[in-house]
DNA sequence: GGATGTGAATGTCTTCACAGCT
DNA sequence: AGCTGTGAAGACATTCACATCC
């Protein structure tokens, strides 16, 4: 997130922010701001404050982008196939290498550059060609099997787009994303503005 | 979380589930699941458990899911029209009203069922059919300009997919989803993991 | 003078452990 | 006997406040 802010601020020519200003944009406190950043070292001048392009050359080595990574998306639904041709990846060094789906209806189709190849190639593929990461978007159903075979092949990071718990060995990462999960979140926050109106009338925090 | 768990001891027609049993699906401890569910209320019985059917009832109520909600896409790209055809949100109450964009070309596009609004339309269309939920996807730089019609015409949550941080009133519940700072995250754990490989091979927890 | 980096104080969340209900 | 619900203890995170350096 401190990444994102200090790329708009380099954007607007800014080239020394302070913990405070940060805070400011980020929505938290200076000390936070502090805190967070002196986990990793001592990124700022005393007096001054941090340099932006410094810090963001360091925030982005300290996450790993220094290099591109190539990805992989199985699962070739609407979602998968959003994702494969979403360009915010490329532009933050995430390349989508191959895109991979079991319909052989699907299998063949181009639909924006990209091969759709058949699943039952993904473990050979990733043999010859390895990646770390790789998005899920199958159905719920596929998602536990898919997900051993990129295990097996050495994948180490997965996105999952599945609504179920993946069961992974400890070493690999999974990041779990669900669209209705969030909505359901939002539900529950109008639910909540809805009682606290009824109540009296409060502040109402727009907490995340 | 919880709701998605007991759905899924449901459908294996479990119907009393302990905390210890939904700790290990979940990947938590059975204190900590007795603590969470107790904020909303006793739903255990001691010495058996949780009822399961009961208690999805319940959590369905808490948050919100005993009606159908109407939410609607602003920003036909990639992302808002694969969203758009979620089914994912249908099964789980979330009715997609209506799709709107801003680009003349899209407008008018039908591209499974749902026709495209020109984005002018907006907030003529909410207030004689309000929604409390919107789907933002627009690109970054219509975002907040987008944000602040939907505000003016009563939306009073956002699930936003732009990578900016929109400036909403308190009273305004704003989620965001970043799938690229979410790809960044999986970088970052994989580096780390490298990392401790490196210092000597530890354990790793999968920490999210 | 001005802003960082950081111990100490405060606040919040998690885990423990057990009384009490079924 | 089994498992919840919950105070108390412990771990963790945030905020305060100030010595330190530019």
């Amino acid at each position: 997130m401190y990444l994102r802010l200090l790329e708009e601020f380099a954007a607007q020519g800014v080239d020394t922010v302070s913990s405070e200003a940060l805070a400011a944009r980020g929505g938290t406190t200076s000390a936070q701001v502090r805190k967070d950043l002196s986990f990793f070292g001592s990124f700022g001048k005393r007096g001054l404050g941090y340099a932006v392009p410094d810090l963001v050359g360091r925030l982005g080595d300290i996450l790993g982008l220094e290099r591109t990574h190539r990805v992989i998306v199985v699962g070739a639904g609407k979602i998968g196939t959003a994702l494969s041709q979403y360009h915010g990846f490329g532009e933050r060094g995430f390349h989508v290498a191959a895109v991979y789906d079991a319909d052989p209806r699907k299998v063949g189709d181009s639909p924006d550059g990209l091969t759709v190849r058949d699943v039952r190639r993904l473990e050979r593929d990733l043999a010859a060609d390895p990646v770390d990461i790789a998005i899920l978007s199958t159905p719920a159903g596929a998602a536990q099997a898919v997900a051993e075979t990129l295990v097996r092949a050495g994948v180490r990071a997965i996105l999952n787009f599945a609504p179920v718990q993946l069961e992974v060995p400890p070493e690999v990462t999974v990041k779990d994303v669900n669209m209705a999960l969030e909505l359901e979140t939002l539900s529950y926050a109008l639910r909540q503005e809805g009682a606290e109106a009824g109540r009296a009338g409060q502040e109402g925090k727009a907490g995340n």
